[in-house]
DNA sequence: TTTAGGATGAACT
DNA sequence: GTTCATCCTAAAA
């Protein structure tokens, strides 16, 4: 699913204005996986991951930033897809207005935190599901095999060869080219 | 261009 | 007390 998820489109409703973005970059994280926040079984904090799929899970981490994923695997699972970057495709000035002091170009969303700024996404919309709005999952036709560059994950210390992360190739907006 | 450190709070040992 | 699915700035290379 992390890499069926590239290049979908995420519809967000801001003050009665539509942003979407394209999905270029994720990670997938599961039940069996050190570096998944589901490893040591449910807490309250995962409990949405455990839940069925298509809804989104929002975590709060370092202190000052959100990160949002997408539960994917079967109620009772404990799986998920990170979204890592996004490409903006309407609404841009929204976007820019979310992220007044780094408002410029690949910054606005190249990264897990920078888009959940970007879409004002927060533990508000822990849980939320993604078929109603004020943020929709619109999947589009899958990427072309080609077009889809696997590396390991970003910014764990466990699991570091896992080949789990997946982004669209020469997409500008991908957080880290390897 | 690459690296180091600070911000800041929740979850876990 | 330590770690953490990060981001940003400033300093070093």
């Amino acid at each position: 699913m992390a890499q069926r998820l590239l290049g979908s489109l995420l519809v967000r409703r801001i003050d009665d204005q539509e942003v979407i973005v394209k999905i270029v970059e994720t990670e997938a994280y599961h039940e069996l996986d050190a570096a998944s926040h589901t490893y040591h079984g449910k807490t309250a904090r995962n409990g949405v991951m455990y839940g069925p799929p298509g809804y989104l899970y929002v975590y709060f981490t370092y202190g000052m930033h959100y990160c949002a994923n997408i539960v994917c695997g079967p109620a009772g699972k404990g799986s998920a897809v990170l979204i890592r970057a996004v490409e903006p495709i309407k609404g841009r000035e929204i976007i820019a207005m979310n992220r007044p002091e780094n408002g410029q170009g690949i910054n606005l969303s190249n990264g897990p935190a920078k888009l959940c700024q970007a879409l004002r996404i927060d533990m508000q919309l822990n849980g939320h599901f993604l078929l109603d709005p004020p943020l929709i999952l619109e999947l589009t036709s899958p990427v072309a095999r080609e077009q889809i560059i696997a590396t390991p994950r970003v910014g764990i210390s466990k699991a570091k060869d896992d080949l789990l992360r997946f982004y669209i190739r020469d997409n500008i907006y991908v957080s880290k080219l390897t």
